[in-house]
DNA sequence: GGCTTAGTTTGAGTAAAACTAAATCGCTGA
DNA sequence: TCAGCGATTTAGTTTTACTCAAACTAAGCC
């Protein structure tokens, strides 16, 4: 196909003047100044050949030519608007596509979903449980929620939660045989270990626990191990032992009761949860809505 | 109105590159290079936050949402392209205004405009006799012939003749009472004065013509005036006495008989017959064809 | 008539967009 | 495994678009 077409932002630029039958206001509408529509309406009669305006004085007057071809114009530039606005009707209809870190969906996100879902019924939400951050262009995801430092080339960052750990068991052993009266107690105990972060100097371990909340004569190899804090967690709330358990992941089950913390030396991880988007995508009304309730979900309560 | 449209280059470019679902095919179409075409795609997809295409390898497939305003785009260019053509077709199919110098006009180029009219039956050629070269736009004319020395700016110029004078009489002159036999005979008839470039030091008079032929006892003060050098000729068709004709004006005449030239000393004029047009419609298909007809005219003939 | 006002035009300078060339990447098919 | 095609990247260049300030051009008004 070949269109001959004039350049397109002087056919825009006349089309606007044509329509107002005045620079000013094509001005105004196109958001430049007066100066730069005369430029362009000037610019498109040269390359025409032909007047467009018949200028009398102040006043614009279409030509004969110039009325011949702006209503057409007019529809050209409608129908590509229109375009323009179904593309952007479809990308709202879609479905929201999250890649998230899995304990994170499982004990914090999925439990709070539902709330977003009866805020923005229009917006059909998708979690992915995935570990690694992925290419979310080539894996078709819209946005993601991870674990990290929030250096993220690219992407356009929120932090949602700073994480840090604190020790979590289940109520009952709290007054047990063996109660968990102050540090110590715990040599008589279980000690769960969660190996998730076990690479990332970031991530407190049992010893660093310890050493911190100055305890001595405690083993603190003892103990099973798990890969994802959100299983420790839960053989904790099963009474299993105590486990150096993440205190945003853990907010739902503490208020619950189902968790408890027996002593309150909290110690920070270097890392924190963020909200992750590709910088262009950062606008897309259904990825504010949604970054706009993980910021009021985490920060407002 | 307000229109949201994006960067119309780009999305032109995603236009083409969708239809073919190949950026070198698009940037053939587009006269540019593959690399333009991929900027423009890149940033139309960072500019709406959105991928329009998914690369798969060197493939290109179109996205849901490329998909879903691609068809919309492609009829929005095309009625671009249809009002610049209506615009083109009205340019074509309407009147060829002209302003002509007078003498011009009745001497030489209504005796020859049928011709035009059959060589080019759609175009309808509109001449306007007038003295002054006013600013054609203004008043709506698209070219115009003036006598002139050439120096038009802003004007496509073609010389069309140079002109010249020499004596011419009716033919029943050379025998009368008085013949012609040398140009001392003059001093025996009456002179006829073009007065139309009284002012111009450019047009021989009758003075000049005698001094150049060096003819004395001559009063070359006698004789009726023209302000027109048509009528001036015209009384001397009639017999009223000798003029110093124009002989690019008087062709038609003198083939014809109507005049002789009882001398033949010719004085150049500085100046000729232009044709002229603004020189940003020198390429408009109706004064190409009618400039290029009046240049066959005046200088194959 | 001279002033003011609203609007367009001009010219110069600047910012932004578009484009190219050349190197590179990634797949595909011999 | 390599050649080749097509897309992409990077860096630099050209072209286009724009702004600002000043000059014009009616038209309205005392």
């Amino acid at each position: 196909m070949t269109r001959d077409l004039p350049p397109l932002n002087p056919l825009r630029a006349f089309e606007a003047a044509g329509r107002h039958l005045s620079l000013t206001k094509a001005a105004a509408e196109l958001h430049v100044t007066a100066a730069a529509v005369s430029h362009q309406v000037r610019g498109l009669e040269d390359y025409l050949g032909l007047k467009l305006f018949r200028r009398v004085g102040n006043a614009l007057l279409l030509t004969d030519a110039g009325q011949a071809c702006l209503p057409g114009l007019g529809e050209g530039f409608d129908r590509l608007a229109g375009a323009i606005e179904r593309l952007k009707e479809h990308d709202a209809r879609g479905p929201l596509h999250v890649s998230v870190a899995p304990a994170f969906a499982s004990k914090w996100l999925v439990p709070r979903l539902e709330r977003f879902g009866r805020a923005h019924p229009d917006i059909d939400v998708r979690i992915s449980a995935s570990l690694e951050l992925v290419d979310l262009d080539r894996e078709g995801f819209d946005a993601a929620i991870r674990l990290g430092r929030g250096s993220y080339a690219g992407f356009d960052v929120h932090e949602l939660f700073a994480e840090s750990v604190v020790p979590m068991c289940a109520p009952n052993l709290i007054d047990s045989l063996h109660p968990l009266r102050e540090p110590a107690d715990l040599q008589h105990h279980v000690l769960l270990h969660d190996d998730s972060l076990r690479f990332d100097r970031a991530a407190p371990d049992w010893p660093m626990w310890l050493k911190a909340a100055d305890v001595k004569g405690v083993n603190a190899s003892r103990g099973p191990h798990f890969s994802h804090p959100d299983h420790a967690m839960q053989a904790a709330m099963d009474g299993a032992g105590i486990v150096l358990g993440w205190r945003t992941l853990g907010a739902d089950d503490l208020a619950a009761g189902r968790l408890v913390i027996p002593f309150d030396v909290t110690l920070p991880m270097q890392l924190a949860f963020f909200f992750l988007c590709p910088h262009v995508a950062a606008d897309r009304p259904k990825i504010a809505a949604f970054r706009n309730w993980l910021l009021a979900e985490s920060h407002g309560a």
